[in-house]
RNA sequence: GGUCUCGUGGCCGAGUGGCUAGGCGGAGGUCUGCAAAACCUUUUACAGCGGUUCGAAUCCGCUCGAGACCUCCA
């Protein structure tokens, strides 16, 4: 285990805590995974990378990381109403197919497109569907403790008599008595005897397709209780570190809390973790607005508001420049401007294994692994740790260009680190790499050879082949660069 | 209406009492057969008003503006 000094705000308490896990060296952490029911939009992307950063980071510091992020497939209304109807159901009805059959389509696609953002595989990937029981188990013990009631086959959480135990709303600052009054009138909640009640089983009606039997009729979960079960099951009735999208503060995370000490007598989570919502035109990114682009969209630029297709290693370095509590405003002006920062990266980190060592260092960078490692344990700050690599990346191009030198020490510690962050914890790499080893190395043989026979022409100064060499490989997207010791060659981005 | 967050230079974004983050873009220069890249210099900041302080972008108050949640949303 590293030394480190972790402090993650707790959205309980809004603070900066001292991250101390429960039993060292384990860690549980719990992410609200996408209700597959459609494709992921660029929202989505935001908690993948925050939380693969999250987990990246504390494997790195040696924690043994239970990772946990659910597929929800059943159970999410489309409203509270009593005739809302599940999410994957409508989308099932609308295109004729069986509900798992939409929910193994969106799967795969989203699992594609994290593949694609080089988000890690979470450790446990548990669906909904796929523990009713758990579910209906932790419903019967609400019920048995007193905080939940059965109407009609269904049974909801008892929020007034919860708060009378407990505090309902610490997460979000909510008053109960108050919630009241700022309700808006929804049909069809005559069952609830509270408007803040929330359902734990919802029984269903004779069209419904997705049902399951339990002790109160046929029905289906809802949607807040299999966080707490699955959480329960997999990491234990308390466990490290929640984490989720800001807009599911409440009330899903809000009920989540009510619900594990309802069931259990304590809290189940030490850390909400929260990230902040992605934006466009200042406005949050959202499937209700309408106003998402999916990620595929991204990647193959096939969206009306999008100039070009972007690399998802754009988008995840994108996402990594800002603080995961800070909105993040799209615009294609940002994502290009982070295509651009990112080869700058990615590009130092190649001329990095190129240059040679000198016996002395005119330049001292020594603190370069203290200064990113700093920056992480404050609350998991990428963007100051990249600005730190940035300030490296002016010392790594000066001396290649003579202007600075590197002992081999020094060397050997810049390359460490560069790869310790950009590459492991960040999980930035470059477009060689993803290709295959040996298509790599075909390429790379393919152009030092097209480069030599270049570097040929030019030594006679045969400027039109040389200039034709590097256009044909321009219209490859291939650049062409002409340094001292040479020349070097680099994809660039798609247009 | 309630709860909360935010307003930083052309754009995206760190910072939260004194030491002008960083990236992209613009301008000038060095290098180069040309180009690209790189390097150097440079440009425009902390919404407004008041207060606390030796000192505020940073703390407090007010005003204006934007957003999130209160229904599903990552």
């Amino acid at each position: 285990m590293k030394n480190h000094d972790l402090h993650i705000t707790n959205s309980l308490t809004r603070k900066k805590e001292v991250f101390q896990p429960i039993k060292p060296p384990f860690v549980g952490l719990y992410v609200c995974g996408p209700t597959v029911y459609g494709d992921a939009h660029l929202g989505h992307a935001r908690p993948a990378v925050t939380f693969d950063l999250v987990f990246r980071y504390l494997k790195h510091l040696g924690y043994k990381v239970r990772y946990v992020r659910n597929i929800t497939d059943v159970g999410h209304l489309e409203n509270d109403a009593d005739d809302g109807e599940d999410k994957v159901a409508k989308k099932a009805r609308l295109e004729q197919l069986e509900p798992m059959e939409v929910v193994q389509y969106y799967t795969d696609r989203y699992h594609h497109d994290m593949e694609k953002l080089n988000i890690l595989k979470p450790s446990i990937e548990p669906r909904a569907s796929g523990h009713i029981i758990e579910q209906i188990e932790m419903a019967r013990a609400i019920l048995k403790a007193g905080y939940a009631y059965e109407v009609n086959g269904s049974v909801y959480f008892d929020v007034a008599r919860y708060n009378m135990d407990y505090k309902y709303g610490k997460l979000s600052g909510r008053v109960v008595e108050e919630m009241v009054a700022g309700n808006r009138d929804l049909e069809g909640q005559d069952e609830k005897r509270h408007p803040a009640d929330f359902a734990l089983w919802k029984k269903a009606s004779p069209t419904h397709i997705m049902r399951w039997p339990s002790p109160w009729g046929e029905g289906f979960p809802g949607w807040h209780l299999e966080c707490s079960a699955m959480g329960a099951k997999y990491l234990g009735t308390t466990f490290d570190i929640h984490g989720g999208g800001m807009d599911l503060l409440f009330p899903h995370h809000e009920c989540e809390i009510a619900q594990s000490n309802a069931a259990n007598g304590k809290d189940a989570v030490r850390y909400w973790m929260h990230n902040n919502m992605i934006t466009i035109n200042g406005q949050k990114m959202g499937k209700s607005l309408g106003n998402f682009i999916t990620l595929r969209e991204f990647f193959e630029g096939s969206h009306k508001s999008l100039h070009q297709a972007y690399d998802p290693m754009t988008i995840r370095f994108f996402i990594l420049q800002a603080h995961y509590r800070s909105t993040l405003d799209f615009s294609n002006e940002a994502l290009q401007a982070a295509e651009k920062g990112l080869q700058r990266l990615l590009q130092a980190m190649e001329t990095l294994e190129r240059i040679k060592a000198s016996k002395t260092s005119s330049v001292d960078v020594s603190l370069l692994e203290k200064k990113c490692y700093e920056a992480l344990n404050d609350d998991f700050n990428a963007p100051v740790a990249i600005a730190h690599l940035f300030d490296s990346v002016r010392t790594i191009n000066s001396v290649k260009d003579k202007k600075e030198s590197l002992s081999s020490d020094h060397l050997e510690s810049l390359r460490n680190t560069f790869k310790t962050f950009v590459t492991d914890i960040f999980g930035l790499s470059g477009e060689i790499s993803k290709q295959g080893e040996e298509s790599g190395q075909i390429i790379s043989g393919l152009m030092d050879l097209l480069l030599e026979l270049r570097q040929e022409a030019r030594k006679q100064k045969d400027w039109s082949t040389s200039d034709k060499i590097r256009d044909a490989l321009n219209g490859l997207n291939i650049n062409v660069k002409d340094g001292a010791e040479g020349s070097s060659w680099s994809i660039s981005g798609k247009n």
